[in-house]
DNA sequence: TGGGAAGTTGAGGCCTGCCTCAAGTCGCTA
DNA sequence: TAGCGACTTGAGGCAGGCCTCAACTTCCCA
């Protein structure tokens, strides 16, 4: 454990992450740094002490969403409806990155490359497989499609968003219902290609690939 | 009709053209200029006396790619099957999305300001309805959805390409599988919200609208 | 073929954002 | 309350990308 901050530290710390927390909702994850320092009413310089670069800063802005995600999947795994539980976290997602722009880039595998990354999504990873498995077994979620497959509801959206949140910022509903239809059994024909193998899918979902 | 440029300034031009097709295929609109001059083997200041910005530059590389589509359309509109027709079109855009990075931020409506910007979708807009309709005339295509929800294809899309075409570059047709699937008739349910109407459509899909 | 218009060049100014570090300030503990 | 060490500060160096312009070169037509 480290030591603890001093009090002045701590404080600065706060105003810091808070400030962070309003620019990156607001403006995505490229807010210059700068501004984050003036906005929190402390100099740049501080901001590089108590963070060694903006992957920090975004890991600590959003520690508390991951753990929110979390929260989420367990509540659908308690609802007693299969498919509704699907439903209720993939909604739940989806709304948190139309409530927040650097959740959307950060769900959507667009992070810097140190911050929480796919952890949003790998976090609940078992969790998400069995709230899968079981909306299969209930014989509501499509037979063919995989865990890996759900990503594409998070990329899917992560565009929705962007393009209309300031005009119709309630529309990203409409495009989660025709793509969970998509997800609904029985399946009207068999998909094309193979799904992502989970290797591939942490690949994918990982910000910066490398060349 | 502007006067025929000199033949040395032509071949520039045209190569400055090709070296630019290429890195926007390849990374994005987002290639610095100084980069495409290189590549086409000239000046900097030859690429900006020849396109007074970006916008202009892409314009000039896409303007083929805007007939593509158009005439992609037109082949979906002579086909016999209407849902045929639908998922032609669909899969042809997504392909070109798939082929080319740049294609794909036009597309998805993230081009520079003064480019071609929603004019590849703009372009054929009466084209699609007419493919619309007629699709749900044959009871194939849901009737509650509307010409506006098909840029939630597109859109959709554009994010799962991006993260997608190095590891698995086929995988988006699994992607547009299931979308398709949601909008096959006949709907499950109705579908939450209202569709965007066109004037929403259209600022929705020009990149970099006001504050 | 000669001269002028059209075209090319690339160094350099500008801007924005990242990051550092020497000097100064402040909080805590003894 | 003195003094040490933790913390803050912000000017400034660096890098990348945009764009300009005065000097130079090339083409084309009379």
């Amino acid at each position: 454990m480290a030591k603890p901050l001093r009090k002045d530290a701590q404080r600065n710390r706060d105003l810091l992450v808070a400030a962070a927390r309003e620019l990156f909702a607001e403006r995505g994850l490229d807010v210059p740094l700068e501004e984050i320092a003036r906005c929190a009413g402390v100099s740049i310089g501080t901001l590089y002490n108590r963070f060694p670069g903006r992957g920090e800063l975004v890991g600590a802005v959003f520690a508390d969403r991951v753990a929110a995600t979390r929260a989420l999947a367990e509540e659908a795994l308690a609802m007693p409806g299969a498919w509704d539980g699907l439903v209720h976290l993939l909604e739940g997602v989806c709304a948190l990155q139309a409530a927040d722009l650097g959740y959307n880039a950060l769900a959507s595998g667009r992070g810097p490359s140190s911050a929480v990354s796919g952890e949003i999504l790998a976090e609940g990873r078992d969790l998400m497989r069995r709230i899968v498995t079981r909306a299969q077994e209930s014989g509501e979620l499509r037979p063919d499609v995989t865990l890996e497959d759900m990503v594409f509801v998070i990329w899917g959206h992560a565009r929705t968003v962007e393009a209309t949140a300031e005009i119709a910022p309630r529309l990203w509903r409409r495009h989660l219902a025709l793509l969970l239809d998509g997800f609904r059994a029985p399946a009207p024909g068999p998909l094309p290609e193979p799904p992502l193998t989970p290797e591939q899918a942490r690949r994918a979902m990982s910000p910066h690939r490398p060349p």
